[in-house]
RNA sequence: GCCGAGGUAAUCUAGUCCGGUAAGGUGGUGGUCUCGAAAACCACUGGCGACUCGCCUCGGGAGUUCAAAUCUCCUCCUCGGCGCCA
C-alpha cells in the first residue's frame, strides 16, 4: 500500500508508473475521484458533529423546557445528515480501499521499464554449463528410473500437480533444506517454522490478498489459506508491532511447504517444474529504510552462495517493470540452468518491498527512542526452492550408466556420493 | 462443539449496573530543586486534518438517542473449564 498523500500529492507519477507496469490506470483516477469527494463530506461531517458536540453538551445542561425542546428537535435533523453522509462516506470508502489495496509498489528508478518477461535484463550468468558426452536425460526420466519420484501415487492421494518423493528422493530433499537452513543460520538469520496455513489479514499484509486470492487454496470453514509462500507467515509474525532501532535489522529464515493452484497456467511442463505443493527455504529481512537497496544485494547474495557451494550454473536477472511483482519495488530472480532442454529455471526471487508491506501489515520502528515510529522496509527472497534446484541437481549431476552423482557439499547430509 | 471470563491509549488499570468533555498508576520526555544523583513537585506523553482550531479513538459492525466506552442486537479475537482428539 502507497502512502495516499503520494497519490494525491503526485498523480501523474502514479499514472506512469500503472503505465510502466503495464496495469491500467483506471484505478488512479477511481482513486482520486472517491478521494477528493470523501475528503469533502468527512470535512462537512466534522463540521456538523462539532456543531452537535457543542450543542449536546448545553443540552446536558438545561433544565425542562422548550429552549431544550427546540435544540433537541435541530440536533435530530442534524444527526439525520451526519447519518446520511456517513452511509456515503462508507462507500467512498470501500472504493478508495479497494483502489489503495490494489495500487502496486513504485519500481526503483534503477528499474528497467519493460512490458514482459522478454524484456528482463540478464545481470551476469555464473558457473559453466554441463556439457554431455552422452544425450543428458530429462530429471523426470532420471527420477523414474531411479525411483525416487512417484508421479502417479503423488496423483492418487491429492491429484494432477501434486507427486511423491521416495528413497533417495526424499532424502535428497530433507539434505537440501537442512543444508539451506543451516547456511541462513551461519549468515546470520534466526530460524521460525511458522504456521502453514494464514489468515486474510496477514495475506493482506504482504500485498497477496486480494490479487492473488484465486491463486491460493482457500479453506472456507475456518476462513484460511494454505501458505502460498512463507513470505507471509513469517513476516507477519511482527504485523502490528513497532521494534526499537537497536532490534534492527531482524533476519528470519524459514522451511515451509508452499501451494499454488496454477489456475489458467498450462500442466504441459512435465515432471516437477510446476506443481501445486512445493517446498521452500525463504529468507526475511526486517530493516532500516536507508538500507534497503543495499540488503536486497546482500540477501540475493546469500541465495547465490546456495547454488554456488551446490556449483550449478545458474544466472541473475533484474525483472523489468512490467514483470515484478505486485508489492516490489525491485526484484531479481536467480535461475538455475537446466541442460537437458537447456532451459533456465527460476529457483529464487529476491524482492525489496520498501515500506509497501510494511504499511499493510503496520511494522514500524523507532528511529530514535521515544521518537515517533515510521514504517520499516521489508525484503524477502526464496533461499531456494526444492524442486528446481532439485530437477538442475539431477540433470547437472547425472551420470552416463543413470546413476546420480550428490553434490559434494550435501554428501554429509545424504551419507553417500551416488544415487544410483 | 458446549459453558464461563475478558478485549479501554506505549503499558497496567478505573469507568459500564444508573448514557452527558475517557479518570488514574507505571514507563518515557522536558522543567524546578541539586556540585551531581535520587526523591519530591510541575508540564507534556493515541490517530488524522484544510493544524492558534477541530474531528476521531474504549476489539469490529449495526441499532436506539439531542448525546453511547456505558443500553440493544450481530460478529471477531484471547484466556480458562468441559467434550473430542494426533
Amino acid at each position: 500500500m502507497l502512502d495516499v498523500n503520494i497519490i494525491r500529492t503526485q498523480p501523474e507519477t502514479i499514472r506512469q508508473m500503472l503505465i510502466n507496469r503495464n496495469k491500467d490506470t483506471g484505478i488512479l483516477d477511481r482513486f482520486l475521484s472517491a478521494d477528493s469527494e470523501w475528503r469533502m463530506l468527512t470535512d462537512e461531517n466534522n463540521r456538523l458533529r462539532k456543531v452537535r458536540n457543542e450543542v449536546s453538551l448545553q443540552i446536558s445542561k438545561l433544565g425542562k423546557g422548550d429552549e431544550k425542546d427546540s435544540k433537541i428537535v435541530e440536533m435530530r435533523d442534524v444527526g439525520e445528515k451526519i447519518k446520511d453522509n456517513d452511509a456515503r462516506i462508507a462507500e467512498l470508502e470501500l472504493i478508495r480501499d479497494d483502489c489503495t489495496l490494489n495500487i502496486p509498489n513504485i519500481p526503483h528508478t534503477s528499474v528497467p521499464v519493460g512490458k514482459d518477461s522478454t524484456e528482463n535484463v540478464v545481470i551476469y550468468e555464473k558457473g559453466e554449463k554441463r556439457k554431455f558426452d552422452f544425450a543428458p536425460k530429462q530429471h523426470w526420466e532420471i527420477a523414474e528410473s531411479l525411483d525416487i519420484i512417484d508421479f502417479d501415487r503423488g496423483v492418487k492421494v491429492a491429484g494432477s500437480g501434486f507427486y511423491c518423493l521416495k528413497g533417495d528422493g526424499a532424502r535428497l530433499e530433507r539434505a537440501l533444506i537442512n543444508f539451506f537452513l543451516d547456511t541462513h543460520i551461519r549468515q546470520g538469520y534466526t530460524e521460525v517454522f511458522p504456521p502453514i496455513v494464514v489468515n486474510k489479514a496477514a495475506l493482506t499484509g504482504t500485498g497477496q490478498y486480494p490479487n492473488l486470492k484465486d491463486d491460493m487454496y482457500h479453506i472456507e470453514k475456518d476462513g484460511l489459506f494454505l501458505n502460498p509462500t512463507a513470505e507471509v507467515p513469517v513476516t507477519n509474525l511482527v504485523m502490528d508491532e513497532i521494534f526499537e532501532i537497536d532490534k534492527l535489522p531482524v533476519l528470519y529464515t524459514a522451511y515451509l511447504p508452499s501451494f499454488r493452484r496454477e489456475v489458467g497456467k498450462h500442466a504441459d511442463t512435465k515432471g516437477i517444474i510446476r506443481v501445486h505443493e512445493f517446498n521452500k527455504v525463504e529468507m526475511v529481512r526486517f530493516v532500516h529504510p536507508d538500507t534497503s537497496y543495499n540488503v536486497l544485494e546482500t540477501l540475493r547474495g546469500d541465495a547465490e552462495e546456495l547454488i554456488s557451494s551446490l556449483k550449478l550454473p545458474y544466472r541473475v536477472l533484474l525483472l523489468c517493470t512490467g514483470d515484478m511483482g505486485f508489492s516490489c519495488s525491485k526484484c531479481y530472480d536467480i535461475e538455475l540452468h537446466a541442460p537437458a532442454n537447456d532451459v533456465w529455471l527460476e529457483a529464487s526471487s529476491c524482492s525489496n518491498f520498501t515500506d509497501f508491506q510494511a504499511r499493510r501489515a503496520r511494522i514500524k520502528f523507532r528511529p530514535e527512542p521515544h521518537m515517533k515510529s515510521e514504517f520499516i522496509h521489508t525484503l524477502n527472497g526464496s533461499g531456494l526452492a526444492l524442486p528446481r534446484t532439485m530437477v538442475a541437481i539431477l540433470e547437472n549431476y547425472q551420470n552416463r550408466d543413470g546413476t546420480v552423482a550428490v553434490p559434494e557439499v550435501l554428501v554429509k547430509y545424504m551419507g553417500k556420493e551416488i544415487i544410483g
